[in-house]
DNA sequence: AAAATAAATTATAACAATTATAATATAAGA
DNA sequence: TCTTATATTATAATTGTTATAATTTATTTT
């Protein structure tokens, strides 16, 4: 229920210390719901910490995808985006305006599995996203 | 057939000019096999081309990649890998040497039309790969 | 509760991949 | 061959991220 505590505890427990800026970036990444940015995260909380560190942005980040508590989203040249782990799930990503929505769906088990077999590898995980214009960005266009 | 020449008709076909330094890295691309990056490209002809900016590698690279002939292969913060492009097929990555390897799957058409159906979006293309071990490096593990 | 120590934060510098800039050189058509 | 748009080169700039070292803070030990 309460993502939040969740997250604590799973910190508590993997001997993470609970420091006020792990905190609130936590609090930010549950309550934006969203994908943000390292930079995002750091300019959301230059409020509540005017002092903080962009390093400690990005070496919390690091901690918390160690203990599972988020997943990295890397693409080419720009900045990575973080997404607080709830469930298994994909992405759909606007080409026009760079938006991620969540998209669920089974994950590929069979592609794993022929993948394994056909190269030999020992297959551990897959990425797999989904590219296209948003409907917004559709609605936009000139008819 | 001969690739090259299909390349190069591509290119005469789009106005892109065809100098040493163009045809010398789509001959590499061709001819490695493999997937490269932008540096292992400009090494590799550092000795036909002693003079060859970086910049003219990276330059081409995005003109071939804007009419067709190459697919860029984008990771986190390393650099990207270029795929001289004949058939649509997927890459299974090992997670400990890097090696890229070609696996052909038919398209998840099926998932790109869920995903539009779910979420509105004009669907383009998608991005699948797997991660895992090779057999190479499995092998070296310790028992 | 105070002291000790291990870990985290900060400020800053370094890094690596890529792109921008501006001068020079060249491919391709007239 | 001449012309001109395009490409190349050398170099500087940019961007996202990581490394470093000093300072601060959280937790453990006394
Ligand atoms: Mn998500
Ligand atoms: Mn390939
Ligand atoms: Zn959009
Ligand atoms: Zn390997």
């Amino acid at each position: 229920m309460n993502q939040l505590k969740e997250a604590l505890d799973t910190l508590k427990d993997t001997g993470v210390r609970i420091t006020p800026q792990r905190h609130a970036i936590l609090e930010f990444l549950i309550s934006s719901m969203s994908h943000p940015t390292a930079d995002e995260i750091y300019k959301a909380l230059e409020g509540k910490f005017p002092n903080m560190s962009v390093a400690t942005v990005y070496n919390n980040l690091r901690v918390f995808r160690e203990v599972g508590l988020v997943k990295e989203l890397t693409y080419g040249d720009s900045s990575s985006r973080f997404d607080f782990v709830t469930t298994q799930h994909y992405h759909v990503i606007c080409e026009k305006c760079g938006k991620i929505v969540d998209f669920h769906y089974p994950g590929l088990d069979e592609v794993e599995h022929l993948a394994a077999h056909v190269t030999g590898f020992k297959v551990s995980t897959h990425r797999m996203e989904i590219y296209g214009t948003c409907p917004e960005c559709s609605g936009k266009e000139v008819h």
